[in-house]
DNA sequence: TCCTACGATAGACATTGTCTAAGTCAAGTA
DNA sequence: TACTTGACTTAGACAATGTCTATCGTAGGA
C-alpha cells in the first residue's frame, strides 16, 4: 500500500493534505475502520479536516478499487485497504472484531444452475460469525 | 408461517392487534422487506400503529429466531420470514432483488484451522452478487 | 369485573451518511 | 514566480434508519 499514493497521482488524483493524510490512515495494519474511526485519526494528524472530506475521500478510493467496503453487521459501514488480494472475513459476534480469511476453493462453485434464476453471478461474499479466543476466554 | 401465531402464544407471548398485524405482514411470499415498509404495510391493516412498534416487534421475533435479519447491502436491514430451512441470498447489484438459495456443501468446510486464528466458527453467511434478468435484459 | 404488568404510543434523540453553497488551493501556464 | 482555473475542502443542514423514554392502554389472569 505504499506506493498508493503514487498509483494515485498516476491516475491525475489532485494530491492535497487531506487526500494523504486519510490514505496514510489506512495503510498499515490497523485495517477495517469506520469512517468515523477514519476521520477521528485523520484529524490526529490534521486537525482541520472535515467529515465530508473522509467520507468523499473514502468513497473516491473505492471507486478506484484500492479500498473496499465491508458491512458486516448492522452498525457503520468498514474500510479494508486489503483490496488487492481476494478474501473473505471472519467476524466475532461478540466484539466485532474482524480478521481477512482466505477460504479453500471456490465460493461460486456451491451455487447450482436450478438456484440462479437466470442471475449472472458476478462474486460471492462470505462472513464467517463465530467468537475469537478473547472473548471465549472471558 | 401459518402457524406462527400459534407458537407465539405457547412461548407466552401476549397477542396484541399490533403484534398480530406484524406477523401477517411478513407471512406470505412478499418477504425481505426493510424496518420500514413492514410499518407501511401494517399501517394498511391498523393506522394506529407506531414505528416503535414494528421495530419492537420485529427485533422480538428475530430474538425468539422466527424471521432473521438480512443486510446484504448498506442501506436498511430486511427480515426474512424464513428461518426455519438455511439457506443463503442472491442480490441483484442493479436493483437489490434479493433470491433466497440453498447452496451445496456447507460453507464452513472451505475455512482451514489454519485460517481459523482461534475463534470458534458458528456459523457462515453468504451473499451472492449478480444481476437478475430484468436487470441485465434491460 | 377488576388489577396489574406488559405492551403501545409519540416524539425526542442518536448514529451514519449525503448534499450544498461558498471559500481554498494544487498544479498547469506563461 | 505570479496568475488562473476548476477541482477540492469546509461547515453545517439535511436525510435515513434505528433507539430510548415517559406515559397511556390493555390482555389475560384472579
Amino acid at each position: 500500500m505504499s506506493d498508493l499514493l503514487e498509483r494515485l497521482r498516476g491516475r491525475g488524483w489532485r494530491m492535497t493534505a487531506q487526500r494523504r493524510v486519510v490514505a496514510e490512515v489506512l495503510d498499515g495494519d490497523h485495517v477495517h475502520l469506520t469512517a468515523d474511526e477514519v476521520h477521528a485519526r485523520a484529524v490526529d494528524k490534521l486537525p482541520e479536516i472535515s467529515r465530508a472530506t473522509v467520507y468523499n475521500t473514502l468513497g473516491e478510493l473505492v471507486t478506484l478499487g484500492e479500498v473496499l467496503e465491508v458491512s458486516t453487521d448492522r452498525r457503520a459501514k468498514r474500510y479494508d485497504p486489503n483490496a488487492h488480494r481476494p478474501h473473505q472475513h471472519l467476524v466475532c459476534a461478540q466484539c466485532g472484531t474482524i480478521r481477512d480469511v482466505h477460504p479453500t476453493g471456490n465460493p461460486l462453485s456451491s451455487l447450482p444452475d436450478s438456484e440462479r434464476f437466470g442471475f449472472t453471478i458476478e462474486g460471492a461474499d462470505v462472513t464467517y460469525r463465530g467468537t475469537c479466543p478473547s472473548c471465549a476466554g472471558a
